[in-house]
RNA sequence: GGCGGGUUGCCCGAGUGGUCAAAGGGAGCAGACUGUAAAUCUGCCGGCUCAGCCUACGAAGGUUCGAACCCUUCACCCGCCA
């Protein structure tokens, strides 16, 4: 798809509530309109996977390849390497080299997988290039001069951590790296926009500031408003506790599905706008139907099935609906046939078992990664199921009767998580 | 470098010698109600070979019949002074 008028991104992006601040939009529409513009998103490496709170960034990036425009996915193997002081009160845990090697290798993978790089359409960089061979004395003379500290004191995100814990010398470079970045970018691509979060609005404008005043010339920022959740809960987190990851080994594509499918009703606008590339009108219709039907749920089928195809593509999008119905239908499992359930079972963590069966709690401890005590409490509180049946007994065995097929044995521990045993001989 | 304050379970935070696996809140989990939603109510929320035992209150050592609580040393953090 091109869209014949390349400012138009502005008003897309504005229309799914994706800016929350922006530098002058009419100079920035102006340097949309004189041709295809570069720009650029950043992600630091500090886990060895992207998660869904860079997924705006990524869509961002899609939004303006397809109006056009050349995106830059930067890893920052550089970045990551200090730490960024922003979003937390205290300092963070140094990652080794090794860490940091290899979580930009993976996320520079994940990375190229949401912008098209075909042809020069996009790049993919590392501001480790430019950043390794840099001489303190260099540093401190070409960048470290163009930034007073009494601005960078003002910062919001340097504010707030000399309010709660302190700050390292090391943190706060941060801003001075990506300023860097955006310069560097500046030169050697003509990078003329920098995206990202709002958190990192003042890292952005940082780097506005030291190219206006190395180069003479004016660049933009944009970010989005950060993604929120109705109950004020983190947005992002997956029941459980943990982050929901892109990485499907991280978190299983199954989990990634049902995280979306279990959005609250007022989330599932928002999110429509800010996660799926589906046009206006069919987001307002899924909007007005969660109004009139929520109980259709419409909306976070939809959301759950684009994401899911999104990030990990149709087939597995078939396969977790497969396993949604079979595991929420309502029907009986004994029902199912065996080739229905174990394509549906292969989305759920599984335990594989030769020998005789132990106790149905160590089976739940170990397919649902619980302790056994956690095991046991879920059977006393009636929370734990086999086979969609509640158990009762904190000892008990499986029986050779509740063997699907011969085969499997469905453990489940509340509503929604599941989890399979498979016997083989 | 000096003086003072602090370090408690996932997070915040009470606890100053036995009744402490440690108040309260948040987060999380389960049940009921529903729509695999929200709100609400109830229960749970260190581990285990679970009416008992083990491990835990920054680290190590000590006093004591007994220590999260007292003493010593060390580490880190926060103030004030230099």
């Amino acid at each position: 798809m091109s869209n014949p008028d390349p400012t138009a991104v502005v008003d897309e992006l504005s229309w799914r509530g994706l800016i929350a601040h922006s530098t002058d939009l009419d100079a920035l529409r102006g340097v949309l309109a004189a041709g295809p513009v570069t720009l650029y998103y950043g992600c630091d490496p500090t886990a060895p996977s992207l998660h869904v709170g860079n997924l705006v960034g990524l869509i961002v990036l899609r939004w303006f390849q397809r109006f056009g425009h050349r995106p830059i996915a930067l890893a920052g193997g550089a970045t990551g390497f200090i730490g960024d002081p922003g979003g937390r009160n205290s300092e963070r845990t140094l990652l080794t080299a090794e860490e940091v090697e290899r979580n930009v290798e993976r996320i520079g993978r994940q990375l190229a997988q949401f912008v098209d790089l075909t042809d020069g359409r996009g790049l993919l960089v590392n501001n480790m290039d430019w950043t390794a061979g840099l001489s303190v004395i260099d540093f401190l003379r070409d960048i470290g001069k163009h930034f007073p500290v009494n601005v960078m004191l003002a910062k919001e995100t340097v504010r707030a951590r000399l309010d709660s814990g302190g700050i390292s010398y090391t943190e706060f470079s941060y801003m001075l790296l990506q300023s860097m970045d955006y310069l560097e970018l500046f030169r050697r691509e003509g990078c003329r926009l920098q995206v990202g979060g709002s958190d990192q609005w003042g890292n952005l404008t940082a780097g506005l500031d030291l190219i206006r005043r190395v180069e003479g010339e004016t660049a933009h920022a944009l970010s989005w408003p950060l993604v929120t959740s109705a109950t004020g809960e983190k947005f992002g987190k997956s029941t459980g506790g943990g982050s929901l990851w892109l990485d499907p080994a991280l978190t299983s594509p199954y989990a990634f599905y049902q995280y979306w499918l279990n959005v609250d009703d007022r989330d599932v606008g928002p999110y429509l706008r800010f996660f799926t590339f589906l046009d206006h009108a069919e987001i307002e219709a899924l909007e007005s139907a969660t109004v009139e039907r929520p109980q259709a749920r419409a909306g976070q089928r939809t959301l759950a099935e684009q994401l899911t195809t999104l990030v990990h593509g149709p087939d597995e999008l078939a396969r977790v609906q497969a396993a949604s119905a079979a595991l929420f239908g309502g029907g009986a499992l004994e029902e199912l046939d065996e080739q229905t359930l174990a394509a549906a079972l292969s989305e759920a963590p599984s335990v594989s078992l030769t020998g005789e069966a132990p106790s149905l709690v160590d089976l739940l401890a170990e397919g649902l990664a619980l302790s056994k005590s956690d095991a046991r409490r879920a059977v006393r509180e009636g929370g734990a199921y086999l086979n969609n049946n509640r158990l009762t007994d904190e000892s008990a065995v499986p029986a050779e009767t509740d063997w699907l097929h011969g085969r499997f044995l469905v453990l489940r521990r509340g509503k929604r998580s599941v989890a399979v045993v498979e016997r083989t001989r």
